[in-house]
DNA sequence: GTCTATATTGCGATAGAC
DNA sequence: GTCTATCGCAATATAGAC
């Protein structure tokens, strides 16, 4: 039946308990027993609790690379600002806890955030940038707009509607049936304005 | 000369260690000894480390209240769409430590989230929601927007833009001289869109 | 109010049996 | 590869002296 061996059982236990209450709030002793596994199995398969996070983290952010391909797509920049926003909202569908190792990493930066996040975050927004730019120079955008406020602009709206989930769930749907209505929106602010 | 008594001190130095290092990455003796204080004080004065947490989360997000005298100001959607903008950008710079509560207890929420995090969050939105609502109901503001939304994205954006500090000042000038042309940017985006 | 000293628990890591 | 048992240390909390 299950042929996870005993690693990936450790990070797919980690990766949860890890994004539910932190690198520090959880123990080793928890952790393994959680997996069903020797508490010992942590240091032979990733020498130690902070080898096993920095792999969760690897893994968590290994998604960002699928936005070159974005960039190199055959489109209009507004297409591309559409597929950016799409695929921003599908990572965070797909990676239910990526969000908390983004935030924490950022506010909290372990001594891997240099290594892992820093240049999955940089690279993403860095492709945004470029494609207003482009869109800039080919006169489909405002040429006052400032690419890198934008950028943060765009990226900050998708990613605060996922963060803010916990605190805005009764007066806001947060369900994916709405995630095309929400594209839709989104693209219509940035587009139409106010 | 410092008329400061310990139980300011430890809060003073706890907002900036929990905000560093997390709730479970600082220990109650480096804390004590960080502010210079007896480690058997914490107890004394805040009932354990938990009690000392949720004073420093009480006084971090008391600085909302401040968002009902937005409301009630006697001024258009539009100038009160900037105020809020104008207001957040301030908070965060006022607070530096902020921020850092917010995500985190988003992400991974203490027993303290639904009585100090979660109301000032939703009053805070729900002041930006009325504001829209506002600006529709006058027809300033287009009808086809969703109030939800829309207010999601404006405190997304602006928060998001401190968020990712840490990440993106390699490339984004971050510096606070810059906050006026940041929200006559943000304020052109959501005005005449892209 | 403030301190030192200590009780108690739980942590991460690993030696050594299988 | 996997386990159990254990080492050494650091955690929170508090008793009791001043």
């Amino acid at each position: 039946m299950d042929k996870k061996d005993f690693r990936t059982t450790l990070i797919a236990t980690a990766t949860r308990l890890f994004a539910e209450r932190g690198l520090n709030g959880v123990s080793i002793r928890e952790l393994s027993t959680a997996a069903g596994v020797s508490i010992s199995m942590i240091s032979y398969y990733f020498d130690g609790k902070e080898g096993l996070y920095s792999s969760v983290l690897s893994e968590q952010f290994s998604c960002f690379e699928y936005i070159q391909s974005i960039k190199e797509r055959d489109s209009g920049p507004l297409d591309k600002v559409e597929e950016y926003i799409r695929w921003s909202i599908r990572r965070n569908r797909e990676h239910p806890y990526l969000l908390r190792y983004y935030t924490s990493e950022l506010t909290n930066p372990t001594r891997y955030f240099s290594a892992i996040v820093q240049p999955a975050l940089e690279t993403a927004l860095q492709v945004l940038i470029g494609i207003i730019k482009e869109g800039i120079e080919s006169n489909i955008f405002r040429e006052e707009l400032n690419p890198e406020d934008t950028a943060l602009a765009m990226a900050g709206m998708v990613n605060y509607y996922f963060l803010s989930t916990l605190a805005t769930q009764g007066f806001v749907n947060h369900s994916p049936e709405r995630d095309e209505e929400l594209i839709r929106h989104y693209m219509d602010i940035f587009t139409k304005g106010l």
